[in-house]
DNA sequence: TAGTGGTCTAGACCACTAG
DNA sequence: TAGTGGTCTAGACCACTAC
């Protein structure tokens, strides 16, 4: 048996000597990568190139093991590792799906804003404003663009029951989120994350929060009804893509809400 | 093969019908509980009541399947379960270890503080005051205990360079950590969780994290040496044992401190 | 060299979903 | 009923650690 799955890993050393047979590679770098983190790979990079797209189904089992002509055990292997991460979700009898982006999910995937006596914070969102700008510093340090890159800049409110309770900016790469169209004044019911990967097919893999106090501008104290100057919570997020690249850089402010971590 | 662990799951129905052939059992509750949740959870028992301590090595894979009546296959899933939960460690060529609580560990385990700029935040740790009391409401909301429950109470500062940057107060259940024992004025170099470990044989699994601003009181005020009033972070901390029993609630305050989550 | 965990396979049988 | 994932086994071979 090959070392390698077939047509997948090391293309170059298969362009390199075509017709070869199957010997100790040339440059051997990454040949015996374990099959199953290959396959982990092969299925990744399917997922990012939307060959599967959120919702969608893959292939069973035995058919992936065919076709990357592995045993199912390490096709196996490859899947929990992605389920693991949230990528794949299997059901008993039907298959296993690219899990999508669903508000509900979202709450359970990333820390999250609550009350201050627990209950969860069940929000409405308004644009106040969405445009293209220069990316300010902090934006290019968060995103790891370079000087004079777009971002794209949502200003935003979260409420409920119609009380604004959260103040943000999100800060977006241009052109990959050029298809979001945002329009200023409109509700956003849905998670946001669930439009990135509608729109733009663009999926939040990870995302890395910290939390801080903060002054309340005049901006934010006009949005939230609260004095200017007055200490809020900030918490800025950058979210990464499947990929590993930075794609979205939030700021959140609020005067009475927590945040939380859900049993880390 | 009988459908479960010898000797260790439902082990009543074993002796309600001791010396039966192996048959459906009279109730049959949790017999079908796969092969490898029991033996997971067996290994659980047998960390939690320190048949196996911290630092220490489990016996083999294939001795572990000898002992259970179980495939190695059954044992690695058990074990796989555990070692995502942070509980056990494998090394290659070694052995299966219990994870002891260190404090390089706990530093990636758990949400922790951060300098704004990034910068890991190292601290020493000064007990101000340790003592029994009467729990509060909060310490036994948190900690699931009755009116009159007696908590300890600790008040410590942590500091980096001499510069006290946290204020906090600990409670913990009275019992189980009688012997804590912490001497005020003492400086604590490790992280708190080695010592609940190592003194009390309490092990920390996993924590929920809560996160909102207030006032500094008089007395942080003097820790901190920050204006009475003056806006903090505070950062509340449910930590729950292997046992999934509450142990530890923890309130810290600081002025400049950041609070990171690592990629979700 | 002996013993450990790591990878990979092949196949039996079960449980769930859908038509 | 057909097809899917879930459990469980048995065994081969490899790679790492220790002595």
């Amino acid at each position: 048996m090959s070392n390698r799955i077939r047509g997948v890993a090391n293309p170059q050393a298969q362009a390199e000597v075509p017709g070869a047979p199957e010997t100790a590679p040339v440059t051997a770098p990454l040949a015996s990568r374990p099959l199953y983190l290959q396959a982990r790979d092969l299925l990744l990079r399917r997922i990012v190139d939307g060959t599967w797209k959120p919702g969608g189904y893959l292939p069973s089992e035995p058919q992936l093991a065919l076709d990357l002509g592995v045993s199912i055990g390490t096709i196996r292997k490859a899947m929990e590792d992605l389920v693991g991460q949230g990528l794949l979700e299997r059901q008993h009898g039907r298959g296993t799906q690219v899990v999508p982006h669903s508000s509900d999910r979202s709450r359970f995937r990333f820390l999250r804003f609550v009350h201050g006596d627990g209950r969860p914070f069940r929000p409405v969102a308004l644009v106040l404003s969405a445009g293209t700008a220069r990316a300010d510093a902090q934006d290019r340090a968060a995103l790891g663009l370079g000087a004079g890159a777009k971002v794209m800049v949502l200003l935003r409110t979260r409420s409920e029951d119609g009380v604004p309770l959260i103040y943000e900016r999100i800060a977006l790469p241009a052109e990959p989120f050029a298809a979001l169209k945002p329009e200023p004044g409109a509700e956003m019911l849905e998670e946001i994350y669930v439009l990135y990967q509608a729109r733009c097919g663009q999926t939040v893999a990870r995302a890395r929060d910290t939390i801080a106090t903060d002054r309340a501008s005049p901006a934010m104290a006009d949005a939230l009804g609260c004095p200017p100057g007055a200490p809020l919570l900030l918490v800025r997020r950058v979210a990464v893509a499947l990929t590993g690249d930075p794609i979205e850089y939030r700021q959140s402010w609020t005067a009475a809400l927590h945040y939380r971590s859900d049993l880390d």
